[in-house]
RNA sequence: GCGAGUGUAGUUCAAUGGUAGAACGACAGCCUUCCAAGCUGUAUAUGCGGGUUCGAUUCCCGUCACUCGCUCCA
């Protein structure tokens, strides 16, 4: 397997238009980057195939019928109260702080401080469940000898912070190695109303998910839903992450490409599950990822999600990104939600989320399979599987795009700029940008300009020359072999079309 | 968030306490040609802020961004 230098893709992706730094003449700003022309395409390019194949035709279900899918675009602010049915604002809000010196870190709630009664010396911070023999002895080495009784204990929160200085860690010998707790909420924040305060807080959407689950019953009662079926979205979403990383990987806006999938709880769940499991992978396969690149991850009991605890199981599909090989990082997950998130939205808003099978006149909470991909992680996928080292051509790569995604899908090129060439390139030109995006490209020798299309991954190339004049045939240039076919001028948009899927 | 490193044209790299160079890319002109990016020319850079200095891209401090290792990832 060749490996390719992170490097090189980000620097093609800046040369050639794919993906910027956001706010890049200002220094650029962590975890955020701009799509470019090309980067734009390619991202539509995925997300179009994606709403196709889930939505406008989805998969034929194990029993032969067509699957029910509905596609929604809700709002990426719902009331706060959402995200506290969903686990997401109690589920990471702790403080946290970190030792400097032992780089460990602690929730603040958790640590006491013995505070000396005299206040002369350090304090002295243990972790809550530490034994008090265990106290006592730390206490009369570090303070040579004092006994617990001059010192008073207290929470951690009582410590004005520019106190720091004289808190003596509680895996340190030394003061002051521990930093500020900090908020570790995930879940980016904004304030409603020109005059908002705290008491007018709302959230960026961390995931899409939760306006599904919110609609459902609107689905079921306003769209004719009858279980089973999905309903799908794309759409941004925000998370403060720690350590935006690896390029787009891990970024803190990012769009996501996300169904639920709600069936009966008496169905076979894990026959679903599987078999979205097996459709999501075969989707990958088909729009251009090898198959030795993707590796299906199942999570172990400990990594479970909070939601997941009761079902059959959560698996990743995940990707041999350059940044990480010969490992795997996630590109998409198919999780058994089971009934967790209906039953907590019933629960907080006291509205009924239950679903009636009109035949039996049973009521029931459905049982939820979320395929949860990630859009921007899949132009990355794309992209670096596309980058193909070869020498053997002028611009020394090319980008080996399935001809789906690529973001323009043929280039016409006139052999020289004069001799009727570029007339008849741009009559061709204006026919076949109708049908899909195309380049017009007249200026500095072929070889230049194929190099050009190479690194853009432009599947076709097709080019007028003296011969076109006089019978109407052009060559068109397959990227990859670089091989080339005269095609009749009438029958050149249909031959790059057959050629596309 | 911690630790280490890096920051010079669009990209990849050079150089310097005293005028910042190249290659490729872009653009213009020439060539009129089917691929080792033809020929000529033009424009474009020391991340940002402060300090030291007569003078800083170079030294120092801060900050921002990127890379690597931790940490985090509902």
């Amino acid at each position: 397997m060749t490996t390719v230098d992170m490097k090189d893709i980000v620097s093609l992706c800046k040369r050639r238009g794919f993906i910027f730094p956001a706010s890049d003449i200002y220094g650029g700003i962590n975890g955020f980057w701009d799509y470019g022309p090309l980067g734009t395409e390619l991202k539509n390019n995925l997300r179009d195939r994606w709403w196709k194949d889930m939505v406008l035709t989805p998969p034929i279900g194990p029993d032969g019928t067509p699957l029910q899918m509905f596609g929604v675009d809700t709002s990426i602010i719902q009331n706060p109260k959402l995200w506290k049915a969903s686990g997401h604002i109690d589920g990471f809000s702790d403080p946290m702080l970190d030792c400097r010196e032992t780089k460990k870190r602690y929730r603040e709630d958790k640590l006491i401080v013995y505070k000396p009664k005299d206040g002369q010396g350090n304090a002295i911070v243990f972790h809550e469940d530490a034994e008090s023999d265990e106290i006592e002895k730390r206490i009369k080495k570090i303070s040579k000898g004092q006994s617990v009784d001059n010192y008073e204990k207290t929470s951690l929160k009582n410590i004005d912070t520019t106190d720091y200085e004289n808190l003596i860690g509680p895996d340190t010998k030394t003061a002051g190695t521990l930093t500020e707790p900090r908020e570790f909420n995930l879940m980016l924040h904004t304030f409603l109303g020109a005059t908002g305060g705290e008491e007018n807080k709302a959230y960026l959407r961390p995931e899409t998910c939760g306006s599904i689950f919110t609609n459902f019953k609107n689905i079921v009662d306003n769209s004719r839903g009858k279980i089973p079926f999905g309903i799908a979205q794309i759409g941004k979403a925000f998370r403060n992450e720690v350590t935006p990383r690896n390029f787009i990987f891990r970024s803190r806006e990012f769009e996501q490409l996300e169904m639920q999938f709600f069936c009966d709880p008496k169905d076979n769940i894990k026959e679903w599950f599987n078999f979205w499991k097996d459709y999501r992978k075969n989707w990958w396969l088909k729009i251009g990822l090898s198959d030795n690149h993707l590796n299906f991850h199942e999570h172990t009991e400990d990594d479970l999600a909070h939601y997941a605890k009761e079902g059959v199981g959560a698996y990743d599909i995940e990707y041999q990104f350059p940044f990480i090989a010969p490992g795997f990082d996630e590109l998409e997950g198919i999780h058994d939600r089971s009934q967790f998130d209906l039953s907590q939205h019933e629960k907080f808003s006291g509205k009924k989320m239950q679903y009636q099978n009109l035949e039996t006149n049973e009521w029931y909470t459905p049982y939820v399979i979320e395929t949860s991909a990630g859009l921007t992680r899949g132009v990355l996928a794309l992209i670096c599987q596309a980058y193909t080292v070869d020498e053997n051509r002028p611009s020394g790569m090319y980008m080996n795009f399935h001809p789906s995604m690529a973001p323009k899908k043929a280039a016409i090129l006139p052999l020289t700029a004069k001799d009727g060439h570029p007339e008849v390139a741009q009559k061709l030109y204006l026919e076949m940008r109708e049908h899909m995006v195309v380049d017009l490209d007249i200026k500095q020798n072929i070889g230049k300009r194929y190099a050009r299309q190479d690194e853009i991954g432009t599947p076709f190339c097709i080019t007028i020359d003296g011969q076109t004049l006089e019978d109407q045939t052009v060559t068109v240039r397959e990227r990859n072999t670089m091989a080339q076919e005269r095609v009749h001028l009438d029958n050149v948009t249909e031959y790059v079309k057959k050629r596309l899927v």
